[in-house]
Order: structure tokens, then sequence, then C-alpha cells
DNA sequence: TGTACATCAGTGAACGCGCGTTCACTGATGTAC
DNA sequence: TGTACATCAGTGAACGCGCGTTCACTGATGTAC
């Protein structure tokens, strides 16, 4: 009944949104582990013990903005593809929707692909949203235009492995391209994080032309 | 003189590392931010401020370690390099003897390629560590026997940076090979990662046919 | 070889700080009749 | 429409905790003569 919200719905939905906010600004200086309750109640000139009518703890707290960055970088990929014409211009776009996201948000990008944080455990609620890049590029691969694939056979547990995605997926797809699938998906996050944790100071920095060009190679690495 | 080295400076030398020791067995409850000095010290069994007259800071600890990180990787690579043979096998023994390492190191591993530490600004010595592993695989590269690679000519930005880093490395290489190299190393460490940090949970898990599937492709990729 | 002095390792107390979470409470908003 | 009661948001004090770093000190080890 969205129509009939009270004041108070209204003010509770607001509030929570302002302490996310308030919470991500702080990953900025800290990251998740700078992450205070005390801290953003003080911002908000709430007192601590508030925020508890909002989150039941800060891990809690965490695991939303978890949730939140994998569906914000998931949803930035996908608006990022204009899901018809051309096939490897779609796969750049991706590539780049992503990057950009990241780019824009290096410290929920961290949260969500940098160092497991420890003491916390993943819930189940982070798997579906963690794959929607992935399935972006899948939906790419969905097609009957793609080239063959020189590969030999693959090893039987890759091959199984490979099934059991493409299943998941609900695509119809060969094993041997969901295998080069998962690696162009591997070298997309490993040039982001790259890229943000500094590992290409001194060597293709800034990775603007070397970004564009794996995402290239990589699109001729799985048939398209 | 090492001959001549007082009881003092070995148990100096001793102490340096049991702390170090200590400090990297707590990494793993509690990452980077965990690390206490008041922790290391009780576990040591002295007090606290006594870790000062080996370390004039937690920062410069944490430095420490991550060097020790870099170096123990890059010699981990290295060493799995037989260094004569057939180049393929000496580019698939780095890559399993990296992922080796991080996989017996996770906190280590993450300290080094995971996300950046807040407040902490890498000083200049890790820069020389960090590079040991991309040198080890360049090794395996400086041959006659690669395979020329089908590249157009790379835009002018990525050239310019190759040629940089061919210089930097003092190995002759085509441009077009050490931007596939660059790739290569972002592929393998962008799997590893992946592996430590839970992404192929669902997928590729566990991942040992799909690193060696990656290995290999990616051997070919680079022209060997 | 023995003595006087300098160097260094480790102690213990203190400074000043921040944290997550609980709990009994006040006062405002919403609901049922 | 008005009243009585229930629900909920936010307060403020408290609990119990851990941290990095400084400083004046004691006592052991090393050095010069």
């Amino acid at each position: 009944m969205t129509a009939t919200r009270t004041a108070r719905e209204r003010a509770r939905a607001e509030l929570t949104q302002e302490i996310k906010d308030e919470a991500r600004r702080q990953l900025a200086d800290g990251g998740a582990h700078g992450l205070s309750l005390r801290a953003v109640a003080r911002e908000l000139g709430m007192v601590s013990s508030a925020l508890y009518r909002y989150f039941p703890s800060r891990d809690r707290l965490l695991t939303d903005l978890i949730v939140d960055a994998y569906n914000a970088i998931g949803e930035a990929a996908e608006t990022a593809d204009p899901g018809t014409g051309d096939l490897r211009e779609r796969w750049l776009a991706i590539w780049e929707g992503t990057r950009g996201w990241a780019r824009a948000h290096p410290h929920e990008y961290a949260l969500i692909y940098g160092s497991p944080i420890p003491g916390y455990e993943a819930p189940q609620d982070t798997v579906a949203p963690a794959g929607r890049v992935a399935f972006a590029l899948a939906g790419v691969l969905a097609s009957d235009e793609l080239r063959p694939l020189p590969d030999a056979p693959l090893p039987p547990v890759l091959h199984r492995q490979a099934k059991a995605v493409t299943d998941a997926l609900g695509a119809r797809m060969p094993p041997e391209t969901v295998v080069r699938l998962v690696a162009a998906w591997t070298q997309l996050f490993g040039a982001i994080s790259f890229e943000l944790f500094g590992q290409y100071v001194g060597s293709v920095d800034p990775p603007d032309a070397f970004f564009e060009y794996s995402a290239l190679r990589m699109a001729e690495f799985v048939g398209l």
C-alpha cells in the first residue's frame, strides 16, 4: 500500500537511506573496518543507539551495503548494454559500464571485490546480485553468430562445472564458451582491481587504452 | 661482520623475526586492520611499548610485512620456474607456483593484492618486489621461438606504455607481446583473487582445472 | 684481566581516544472504537 | 470527530572493551682503556 504510507513510514525509509548514504561516505576514509555506527550517528545528528531502530547490528548494515553495491554495479553493466546491435560493441559497452561504476565508487567496489572482511560471513542474499555482471556478459553470447572455438575437449571436471553454469543461467551455450566467459569475466574484474588498487602504476597507467584493448582481445577470445 | 655478531645482535634479529611472524599470524584473524601491536606484544609475552625498540610504528611493521609478502610470492614464482626446457611448461609452473603461495598464505596475499589499506601510503620500497612475478613471466617470453602475434598496430598511448615497460625490464620484446603479457599477468592475479575471495563459488569452484585451463589459453595468447 | 662508562632492551604507568551494544525512559505518531 | 491506548523513534547514561604511542625508569650487555 505505497499510496497510503504514513508519515512514519516515509520518515523511516528516508532515514534508512540517509544512514546508508552516510555509511558509504565513511567507507571512503577507513574502508569496511572504518565504518563506525557511532560516527554515522554523529554525522546524522543522532545518538548512536538510535541507529538500532534501523539496523539490528553493524554487520547487517554492512550486508545491506554489500548487496546494494553488487546490485549497483550489476545495473551499471546492464544499462550500459544497448541490448541490440553489434555484439562486440555491446560487449565493450558492458566492460566500460562496469569499469565506469567501479571508478566512480572505488570504496564500494573494494567492499565487494577486495579482501574479504575478517569475521564477516556473506549471507545468501549476496549470491544472486553478485552474478549480474557475468549474466550481462552472457547475454551478449546468447547468439548464433559466434565463431566456433578451437578448443580441444575440456577436462571432465571443467566440463561438468561448465554445464552446471549453463543450467543455472538458463542459457544455451557450448561448455567451451562458458569456460571462456568465466575467464573473460575474471579478466574484467582483474583489470578493474589492478587499476583501482594501484598495480598498474609504472606500467600501463592510466589504463584506458589497455582496458579497451583487453576487452577487444577477450571478445575475440570468447568467439565474438 | 656477521661472524662476530654479538648476543645482542642475534637476539635482536630473532625477536624482529618473531614479531613479524606473530603479526602474520594475526593477519589471519582480523586482516590488516586487525593487526594490533598490543596483541602481538601480549602473545610474545612482552609489554606493548617494548615493540617500539624494533619498529618505530605500526605502519612501519605493516610496510615490512607487505615487502616480505611481495618478495615471498615473487620468490615462489621464480623458484617454480625450471629456467630451461619447454616454454609452456615453464609458464605453467610459474602460474602454479604463484597460486600455490597465495593459497598457502591467503591473508598475506590479501594484504598485497586485496583492498588498499585505508590511510596507508605504500612507500617506494614496495615497487621493485611487486614486479617479481611479472618479471618471472617475462623471462619465459624472452625467447625467439614465440609465434608472431596477429595484432593490428597498437593505439599510440598503449604503444608508448609498452615501450616504457620493455625499457624498464631491460628485455627485448615487441610491444604487442608486452601488452599481452600485462593482460596475462592481470588474468593470473584476477583468477587467484577470485578464488581466494570466493567469487568462483557456484561456478568453477574448486578452480584447479579452470586455473590450468586459463594458464594454457593465456600461454597461447602471448604467443607461446 | 678488571674497571668505568655507554648503550640498549624491556618495564609499567599513563594519556587520550574510539568502539558496539543494552536499557529504561520520554514524547510523538498512528489506530480502534 | 474525539478519546484511550498501542506503537514506535529517539535520548542519554552506562558497560566493558581495545587501541597506538610516550616517557621516565631499571638492569643487563657491550666497549674502551
